[in-house]
DNA sequence: TATTTATCGTACCGTTCGGTACAAATACTT
DNA sequence: AAGTATTTGTACCGAACGGTACGATAAATA
């Protein structure tokens, strides 16, 4: 009837959009075929496990783009340019504070239960490559811990705020000081 | 049939908890019917409005709670006093990093539109409170602003971590440190 | 104790939920 | 061009959804 005008791939980030506007419980069908133009036939095919699939699909396709543009350079890249590609990769993917964190969100409600390996993993990994960079620019190993840990839950937390006040500047600014606190 | 057993207030801190472990979406009369023990006709009865009278009701109580424990204080404690009892109740409220805020939580998704006034008050009184009450200290204006925002938002973020982490420490460690740098 | 008022359990409403089945249509292979 | 495999719209399912109606019960008042 339709035309394949959406590979699975395509439809990932869709998915996504539908999430985050929703969330886990608030993402039917309904609004998730309205988000994506894909029918109940095309989802299932693609993302037989249902919404819960699709939910797995997306937050794997997130955990890759922050493997690539984060966690990567923190670990390989020289310690300073880890640093300044992690925040500015992070106010790209967050849309300057226009986006919130979908796997923070999941984190907050009953969602988590369903993803808890891969909400935890995420932060984890992130926290640890953040305080590795941290290390290699001198700082001793526990305050490279805390430093990072005060880092990654500023950027949660600025989300959280910049949304709640409907105030995107606010994650701006808060990326802006870290920057500054981070030499 | 069965006895007046709770109070509209009485039941006021349980939907409270059934938003928090479900979201506003995920909890559903059922779920709800089964944390706080009520049935329909005695939800009905105290929330006419259904589950946004419930919700607004649970915010509302959030709002004064923080308003008397955490905002006034700020705004007519000494300075000092003010800041290390809001510290104190922050973290015996978010019960050391094992419940999270309602209200962030709510911010994030699209049940933020119901509550927008709400959610954006909350934030905004507490951020001012701060900053007030660090201006009061001596703090220049523009710091002080700053410096509350990251207050703020690192409480918020911190909650975010310390359950995607299920590591409630991390947020008594995030208190510690805000405590440090409040001086 | 009689009467009113507030509380509550249950049956029920129409709608939407996540998910399945399947035929029609398209894309791919030969 | 024919045949196979994949994609997709639609009809449909039972269950659960939020919400209403209302009689039964308990508490408060008289």
């Amino acid at each position: 009837m339709a035309r394949t005008l959406l590979e699975r791939a395509d439809a990932i980030p869709l998915l996504g959009e539908a999430f985050r506007t929703w969330g886990f419980e608030g993402a039917s069908l309904a609004r998730i075929t309205e988000k994506t133009g894909l029918g109940k036939g095309s989802l299932y095919n693609f993302f037989p496990g249902g919404k819960e699939e699709m939910a797995e699909a997306v937050l794997a396709e997130i955990d890759g783009w922050f493997e690539t543009h984060v966690f990567t350079p923190l670990a390989t890249a020289e310690p300073k340019a880890g640093i300044t590609g992690m925040l500015a990769a992070t106010g790209d993917y967050f849309r300057s504070g226009n986006r919130i964190c979908l796997v923070g969100a999941f984190a907050l409600d009953e969602t988590r239960s369903r993803f808890a390996i891969a909400i935890n993993s995420y932060f984890s990994r992130w926290i640890n490559a953040l305080a590795g960079a941290l290390e290699r620019r001198g700082h001793a190993r526990p305050e490279a811990t805390a430093l990072a840990e005060d880092v990654v839950l500023a950027i949660q937390g600025a989300l959280v705020l910049a949304r709640a006040t409907d105030d995107p500047a606010l994650f701006q600014r808060t990326l802006a000081r870290l920057a500054q606190r981070l030499g």
